[in-house]
DNA sequence: CCCGTTACATACTAAGCGGTATGAACAAGC
DNA sequence: GCTTGTTCATACCGCTTAGTATGTAACGGG
């Protein structure tokens, strides 16, 4: 009975789907039209029915897709009462799988889609921009909150600024995740990945008091 | 006499720099050839009689322009009889001033120009990526040999591994460097890249033998 | 001074782009 | 069952794009 004709919101969805890989691929600017719909099988007439244009695409991409990713991967693995240091060390040492589930595995090697958009559209739009802007520092407030948890719990150093540790931790994590697309090789960037998690993980230790 | 009605030499290095000004800003895909002679006050005449095409123009831009600023932003200031691990210290703290002297001061918003070639093109074309992967080795060449001085002079731990943690280090670099530009506020991309420096100083402090 | 080459300018083309207008088929409410 | 609004498909539009063909003026060598 699921042969429905038409099932608007499963449109949406995967026009939006659609997009997100389009332009994960080639960005915003390269990403065309005409390909996230022959990805899809719809026309025309569908997206500009449920999308007023190319950017509002583009937002609902973050917001709808790129943002709960981000959650996903960096954010939901910090949920457990442990060691707070050992908390992020882990996030580090699983990211790579969170990544691979959430993006499929050749998606890899596209990097994130959030730096992506970020550093192609900031200069550019300022919608897109604030979404970016967003984005990160919902991802910085994470981190930082394990940090200052740490720190009431006595574990963490309290000379740690935590909104910066948290801002160079993960700027560190996207440029790992740049240097790793750079190569367009899997392996290559497993390998550049796992190694910049390990120097990573010795400066969380770091911070870990006494 | 140098009103010559002709240059053509300065007119190709024109040409050239005015594509790198709008691929930086524009990205490879969306910089556009018309923009690009406009702003040279030339024709496609004059661009398609020295440079085959857009192709063979960013190639230009990556061979000529990029990579030499790259060296000149990041390896010429490793060329100083120091301590090492100061010497790459010093590097950090003078990069700001020495992007802004290679870009001009309202390009630093625009991040590193290597980076952006980097993450638009690599998944996309393969001469693009090749260039981009033969720049950022040679900084991480250049990193990796002032640690590898430092140890045999014994002043770097001699458990570290030098390509890996001149990788590490470039990948936060570039990191610092798109979080930056992200903010596309002055004021907050200096202070990003500002304390990732003293993040980095720090972590580089931890790789001195003793 | 002349002549061949180099260095451009101008005008044009084909293709692809984002976006729109129109109309038809479907779905839901009465 | 009929009607009304939703959901799409098709055809089209104006614009921009990279690239080309042609023509001309400047330059350099003899």
């Amino acid at each position: 009975m699921n042969k429905r004709k038409r099932d608007p919101k499963a449109t949406k969805r995967a026009l939006l789907e659609a997009a997100f890989e389009e332009m994960h691929k080639h960005g915003f600017q390269g990403a065309s039209i005409s390909q996230i719909l022959a990805r899809t099988g719809m026309t025309k007439g569908a997206l500009f029915h449920h999308y007023p244009g190319k950017l509002a695409l583009a937002y609902a991409v973050l917001d709808e897709i790129v943002e709960p990713m981000i959650v996903e991967i960096w954010l939901v693995p910090l949920d457990i009462r442990e060691d707070p240091i050992v908390a992020l060390q882990m996030m580090l040492q699983n990211s790579v799988k969170r990544m691979t589930n959430q993006l499929g595995r050749n998606a890899l090697l596209l990097g994130c889609p959030l730096n992506h958009f970020a550093q192609e559209m900031s200069p550019l739009d300022e919608g897109m921009r604030n979404r970016c802007n967003r984005i990160f520092s919902r991802w910085q407030s994470g981190i930082a909150g394990v940090l200052l948890d740490g720190q009431s719990q006595g574990l963490v150093r309290a000379d740690v600024d935590a909104e910066n540790t948290a801002m160079f931790l993960i700027a560190s994590i996207e440029g790992a995740i740049n240097m790793g697309k750079q190569t367009q090789s899997l392996a290559r960037c497993l390998e550049m990945l796992q190694v910049c998690g390990e120097h990573l993980s010795l400066y969380l230790e770091g911070l870990r008091k006494n």
